[in-house]
Order: C-alpha cells, then sequence, then structure tokens
DNA sequence: CTACATCGTCGAAGCGTTTCAACAGTCAGA
DNA sequence: TCTGACTGTTGAAACGCTTCGACGATGTAG
C-alpha cells in the first residue's frame, strides 16, 4: 500500500504540504502543487479512508435506509436510489446500504461513525423510526413525510397536491364520479406516507368540487383486474380514475379500455407513474410523472447541505406535473412550484 | 463520543482488555469478561469504523456494484441486492453501493481501503472491467459468467441449463419450432453474460433435438405485443415459446393466449422469471424460477468466505428448477443440483 | 531600515483501534 | 521446592491521515 509518506518523499516535501495540496485548505506555491500532484499520479496513491475518517471525523459515506417490504414499487425505489447515488457522488459522498427495516442497524452505522448523515425512505405517516433517529448525532433527512410535528428535514415529492391535480384533469374532462385505484393493501395498511397523503388530496378535492372520490386498494398484479370490476360493479357510475400503482397500470388500463371507460375519445384515466411507465401503456394516458430520480438528487442536496453545516430546509416537496397525452393538442402543464418550508 | 478507553475506565480494566473481550481472540475469564459487557452497554459504546479499519486493516464493507444499464431487470436486480446485503450482513459485513458503469468507482473504493471485496454485477460476455479488477489487492466476485479463461470466481444461475431445461419441457408438450423471447435488444447487443448463456443453452438444445429455434429481442413495454406478432408472421408453425422477459411476460402472454397459442389445454409457453411474476400472470405458466435471492446470498458467502482466505471455487452456478403449472398435476421437477468449479 | 503582515512549508500531536511482547500469577509435574 | 507451561491481563507501538502552531522567507508600510 502506498501511504501519504511515499507521495511525500518522491515529491520531496513534508506530510502536512502533501495533505494540504490534496485539500486545498492552505495555500501552496504552484511549483510544490506540481510536483506533489505529479508523485501522487506516479504512485497511484489514493488515502486510505479509515485514516482519513479517524483523523477529520467524518467519513464521506451517506448511509441510505431502503425498503425491502412488500407492496413497494422496485421500479421508483431504484430510481430514488439512482438519485441519490448519482448526486451524492457529486458532492464527494458515497452510499452505505442500509436494509433493515429496524432502525437498530442505522443506529450501529450512526455509532460506529460508519457514516456522516442517514437518509431514510419508505416512510410512514406515523414511522416509530423516527425516534431513535432524532437521537442521533449525524443530520437525517426522510424521503417521505410523516404526520404531527415534523422534527426533521424532510423531501418528497408533493402526493397530496398530485391528488387535486389529476382530480382537476379529470373535473376538466367532464368526470363527477372518481376513484383511486391506489398502491396494494398492505401499503395502505401501514400508512405509507405518499398513499396517505395522496389519498388526503384526492379526497379533499373531490370534496371542493362536490363530486364522489373513493380510494381502493389494488394488487400489483393481474388481480388488478378484478379490482377495477369491483369498483364499477359498486358504482356502475364512475367514470374517472386516478391510477396510483405501477404494476397494475397495465392491466387497469386493459379493463378500462374493454369495458369502454377510456379511449382516445373519451379518456377516463389519469396515471401517476414514472414517465416510461405511462408511454409503455398500449394507448395515451395523462399521467403525473412521479419524478423519483429527481427526488433521489434533491435528497442527496439537502443531506449534504446539512453535512456542509448549512441549515435544513424543513420540508421540501417536488411539485408535481401534469403531461396531457389524451387530447390532439399534447401539452405539458406544469404546475406552479411549491417549495414549503415549515 | 464514547471511546474504547471510558469502557475501559469504566470497567476497571486496560483497553486491550476490552479489545480482546470484543473480539475474542484471547481468553479472558468470566468475571472480567461481565464487567468489561455490562460498561458496554451502560456507556452504549460501539468501535469508531474508521479507527479500527486503520489498527486492523480491514473494513467489514463489501463493495457492490449494481447496475444502471437500460433493459436490466429492476426487479431482479433489487432481489439480488436484497440476497447479497441480508447475507453479507450475517457474516457481517455492510455494503457499499457502487452504480457508475465505469470501473474507475471500483478502484476508488478499493485503493482507498473503504472495502475489503468487491462484487460485481451485470457482467458481460467480454467484460472491460475484469482487467481493471485483476489488479486490485482485494478479492473481487463477479455475478455473472464471462466468456473464456475466467480469472475471477464468479456465482450465477445456470441460464444455459435453463435454456436446455425448457426446451425439454417445450419438446415434451410437442413442439417442435421453438422461440425465445427475450431480453430488450441493447442488453443482447452488449452481450450480457446470462442473455448470451440462455441463448446458447436454448440454441443447444433445439439442434441436439433437431428442431427449429430462434431467439428474439424484445423491449419491456408492451411493444411486446408487436414482437410476437413478429415472430409469428415471420414463422406461422412456431408453437413453443420461452419467454425470458419480466416486464413483457405479460404482454406476450396475452398475446399467445388472444393468439390461441397458449391455454391451459394446450400450453406453450415456458417463462424464466422470478416466481411471483409467473404466479402474477392470469392463468398457468410453466416456469423457471430465477432464484434472484439466493444469487445474492450464494454470491455474499462465497465473497465472505474468499475475504476470510478460503479457496474460491472457481464457477458456482445455481442449477435451475422446472415448475410445471399447465398439466393438472402441480409438481416441481427439480433438476439435478449442478455445482461445478473451474 | 525597522516592524509587521503574509505566504509557503514543516514537525508533531492527536484521532480510536488492534495486536505484539511481556509480565504477574496459578498450577501441575518432577 | 523448583521449573516450566499456561492463563489472564497489560503497556505501548503501530495504523495513515488531518490540522494546529511555529518558523523562516518575502513583501509592505511607516
Amino acid at each position: 500500500m502506498v501511504t501519504i509518506a511515499d507521495v511525500a518523499e518522491e515529491a520531496g516535501v513534508s506530510i502536512s504540504t502533501v495533505s494540504y495540496v490534496m485539500s486545498g485548505k492552505r495555500t501552496i506555491s504552484p511549483t510544490t502543487r506540481q510536483r506533489v500532484e505529479r508523485a501522487i499520479a506516479t504512485l497511484g496513491f489514493s488515502p486510505h479512508a479509515g485514516a482519513r475518517s479517524l483523523a477529520s471525523r467524518s467519513t464521506n459515506v451517506i448511509g441510505l435506509q431502503i425498503p425491502l417490504r412488500s407492496g413497494v414499487d422496485v421500479h421508483v425505489v431504484m430510481e430514488v436510489v439512482t438519485g441519490v447515488v448519482a448526486q451524492a457522488r457529486t458532492h464527494g459522498y458515497d452510499i452505505l446500504l442500509l436494509t433493515s427495516d429496524d432502525p437498530r442497524g442505522m443506529e450501529r452505522a450512526a455509532k460506529g461513525s460508519m457514516v456522516d448523515a442517514l437518509l431514510v425512505m419508505d416512510i410512514e405517516s406515523d414511522d416509530p423510526r423516527i425516534g431513535v433517529l432524532t437521537h442521533l448525532e449525524q443530520p437525517t433527512v426522510l424521503i417521505g413525510l410523516p404526520e404531527g410535528r415534523r422534527t426533521m428535514p424532510c423531501v418528497d415529492f408533493d402526493f397530496e397536491e398530485a391528488g387535486w391535480l389529476a382530480v382537476d384533469r379529470l373535473l376538466a374532462q367532464g368526470h363527477r364520479r372518481l376513484a383511486l385505484i391506489g398502491s396494494p393493501a398492505e401499503v395502505l395498511a401501514r400508512h405509507t406516507s405518499y398513499a396517505d397523503r395522496l389519498a388526503r388530496g384526492f379526497l379533499a378535492a373531490c370534496a371542493a368540487a362536490n363530486v364522489v372520490g373513493s380510494v381502493h386498494a389494488c394488487p400489483s398484479s393481474a388481480d388488478a383486474t378484478a379490482v377495477v370490476d369491483e369498483v364499477v360493479a359498486a358504482d356502475p357510475q364512475v367514470t374517472g380514475f386516478l391510477v396510483h400503482n405501477e404494476s397494475a397500470l397495465p392491466h387497469v388500463f386493459a379493463r378500462l379500455v374493454e369495458t369502454g371507460k377510456h379511449s382516445s375519445a373519451k379518456p377516463g384515466i389519469v396515471a401517476l407513474c414514472p414517465e416510461d411507465v405511462a408511454l409503455s401503456v398500449p394507448g395515451p394516458v395523462d399521467s403525473i410523472a412521479v419524478p423519483a430520480e429527481a427526488i433521489g438528487s434533491a435528497a442527496a442536496d439537502v443531506i449534504c447541505d446539512m453535512i456542509a453545516g448549512e441549515t435544513p430546509p424543513g420540508v421540501r416537496l417536488i411539485a408535481p406535473t401534469l403531461t396531457v397525452r389524451t387530447s390532439t393538442d399534447i401539452v405539458a402543464t406544469k404546475h406552479p412550484s411549491t417549495t414549503r418550508a415549515t
């Protein structure tokens, strides 16, 4: 292993000079800098992460808790992770993967100084992990939005607003009885933050417009077809559907087309999903994009800022955007950006 | 921060004694051990990972390179990751996420002593990263199977054998013209290891049986339907289909049912995908499970053994299993385990 | 020409572990 | 009773880096 001492010797300078060249924390003459940089290159030196973290009391690693629970949308999770990793790297941070849903994994990483900060996904409305997290020294950011007093910075897509936006669109198309075909039952049951907020926005918008709206759990499989049939059987006059379930979307779409509830002439669906999923369905659907990768990079930005000592933004919500595909004039209706602070 | 010195003082012993209690590398009297353990518990001590890695020259972290390229099956990737993380934890290892496809990310992690070993997914038949990896000090395991001289331990599902097995089944059902509906074109184009091997096994089995077999790329979207139509148009007599594309499966299934190529009475499909995907399709299909999580934990086992200094097994392939769902007697045909070594 | 910043560099003191060599104490065998 | 082996414990030396304080050398103002 090549150490900083080897570099120092090769360059004919002291160890501290090499260190200062690398960190830029002191002014160094151009000639010295060049000699050191050349020595680093020739020897292929890269500093020992452990030694560095011991001396500097920081690791340049962020712990990322990702959900393994059933019912979560892997596609979206992966995109969020992608966004986090890529953006964290631009700030010079690596990602340590934490998967156990039990918060002791995070505690272990934090107390063992393995990470400088924690990023937690798959937040529930009343998440039991938050208690543990508040006692840690490292800054923490939630991807999601718990209910009640928010003691911790949060980043997420504005699902509540997305509910309003979808209802707006369905109303504009003349629908007066709406259904939200949502996440699998287990996701709703544990009050996953995004599902709760979407339902809240959807129902509030329906109530505000004095229109009937109902929320339905839906499995991520072909059984989604059955759910559609049940919803229609329960209220045959339902004509507008907000679908928030990536895996179920193809099935729901197919069934609604079959039963004449959706066509390009008479559209009845707004899909809430990543763009490529909306495009992969055999026919046009209006959709609100879940900007999963953007959520990830926003979260990475926030947490890196916090590590750098900047004050966290409280809550940062990414505004939804509706893309219309069912009218002949294809337009992207951008919604005003709603970055709120708490 | 509470250090080992605090624990030592609290317990009334020396620092080294505390260290030996934790590592178990020396015999300690029961009374001392208890005192130390109590002190650790009261103070809530957990050792500083950086200091530990500096002194012991090992990090207890494994770097995992996961693919972000287009066309890969996120579902399968996630399951592999799950398996890796869970199994690595049982060996006391954490996972550092590396996502850049450029091998310099891995080099950085390795040379900076951030990881004790590397696990690389999404291997291509002639993977350019392997050259870089061989020059690293840390042991490396590939999840996948490159062609040619294998200088590195590999773990994977036996896709080649799966090709044979699928053909066996289709032949047994009386099919004589077979098609493999496979991965997206970009995956085939870059010669992703599993796609190559599956095609090889499939074609070899067809040739051995003196039967027509063809391989087709297929996008992971509703356009899969078009691919089915093209395949059938090109050779209307094709009756047996091996489908290896999780996202396309529902569409391919639907189209083959519509066109009368598949029904429970006259089955024409073998699906190669995770079990739950095969079960989510609206009707019975025979399937060969891709045991993604098992691949992940097998890889974790191998790499942990290597770190522990045990000799690697060369190549470890997990044998495929066919599950028959289209006959009235539902049986799992287990294939003889084929763990080969190179 | 002196006084005083400023600049570039260096020596050395940590950072919190692990682990080696050594050392008291106990015990069994001669 | 003495010797040697073994047990349980300890002090101190690494491990490779960051960073503080100090120190000449140079430039600038009085």
